[in-house]
DNA sequence: AGGGTTCTTGACGTCGCCTTGACGCCGCGG
DNA sequence: CCGCGGCGTCAAGGCGACGTCAAGAACCCT
């Protein structure tokens, strides 16, 4: 879930600001000097930050630089003040908005939308698994084996690696694997599971009657081992 | 040189702004309509665009979704509007940022210095598909065989090439490809899928009976495969 | 209003995927 | 030593998905 610090000294905004993101399905961190903003902000790794430029102990541009020296996670100034000179002072320091209070609550909040989406791409990227013989891009749902050639897979056996990769290393139990790819009414249909595996072997294994990466744990289920 | 789009029907603001950005060294492109925009935008592939939401031809937010179709630049929103629920939607559309006129000066451009710097690192994917027989310029909206040769495409099939090249590469399954084109009500018409992409192949691949860049992935959906 | 293009819809043949059953191998325990 | 259950292999049949074609409807531009 997505993490917000919020930083600000006025006890009214910050509680206004928790409950809200909170009711948005955010975690909410929050701090009240720029001090306790900055050590928030090493500790949670949030991944927006809302910060008011008038805080007690020091100014405001000094928190955004002392953050943009080692994270580039997006910053929405919150202020009260009017003046062009701080906006551009804040802006310039590195902050991503400015928000200029009073403020409307649903603008912020695209706003904070705005800024997530921004630096989402980053991570959006779903992982991909490698085995000694081939490699599953789950992303693209494709299976390559290592010469990069593609391999066919019918929607079946692509379920079926899938629900492997994604628990890539670790056992998986016939039953889960059969909830998984036929629904939670087939559980003993163990028959199915049997049939796929020696067709994914054939397909993505060197030596389909001696695999190495789609190992029988007998009794227990299937695994996938990875590298 | 770091070029700046800006869409505006205002005469007067147009020409203060042309002549402070370009006073500040960047290149500056106008347009005073958004159809206008939409074109410059595929010509000349500024690194930011500041857009005017009160446009005479079509409205602001459809000019950013028009853009962010294809193209992850920073926009910057210029209105008169103070309605808060015009910001949400237009920062929901895409836009990163929203100023109300009227502006400071010195503020907008520390806006755009924001969003330069921001998008820097991210930049440099060109809105160009290539595939083993032909290419998609996802900005210009149109597809050129490997000799060059324009191809004419119907809407239809322009939308499905923009939703597979937009994920090139990945498979798409035939429920998003009907969502993107048809809409959300449709869901189950993979019939049309049939009909449209026996159309495409006829028109882009040099063997339509064997395809190569326009492929079925049965029982899933189409993957269009690149380089 | 008319001609041309584009979209929708139906029919039909083919192919491949899923299911299912039969059979053999192996290990384990009676 | 033999029976049994779990596992791997193979093949056949049914059926749904896919590609193709064509005709009618809807749309657009002039």
């Amino acid at each position: 879930m997505t993490t917000v610090l919020v930083v600000d000294d006025e006890a009214p905004i910050l509680r206004a600001l928790s409950i809200t993101l909170s009711a948005r399905d955010y975690t909410v961190v929050t701090a009240a000097t720029g001090a306790e903003g900055l050590a928030a902000m090493a500790k949670a790794r949030p991944a927006v930050v809302v910060l008011d430029l008038g805080l007690p102990d020091m100014d405001g541009v000094d928190v955004i630089r002392g953050i943009r020296g080692w994270s580039a996670v997006p910053i929405i100034v919150l202020s009260a003040r009017e003046q062009e000179q701080q906006k551009v002072a804040a802006l310039d320091a590195g902050a991503d908005d400015y928000v200029t209070k009073p403020f409307g609550m649903h603008e912020l909040l695209a706003r904070l939308r705005a800024a997530v989406r921004r630096s989402a791409p980053a991570e959006e990227q779903e992982p991909v698994v490698r085995t000694a013989s081939f490699v599953v891009d789950l992303a693209a749902k494709q299976v390559n084996l290592l010469d990069e050639q593609r391999v066919r897979l019918t929607p079946t056996e692509w379920q079926i690696i899938e629900t492997l990769a994604r628990h890539a290393g670790r056992l998986v139990t016939a039953k889960h694997l059969l909830h998984e790819v036929w629904g939670p009414s087939y559980g003993t249909e163990t028959n199915y599971l049997r049939v796929y595996m020696a067709q994914l072997r054939r397909k993505l294994e060197p030596d389909p009657s001696r695999p190495v990466s789609l190992l029988t744990e007998p009794g227990m289920g299937y695994r996938l081992v990875v590298e």
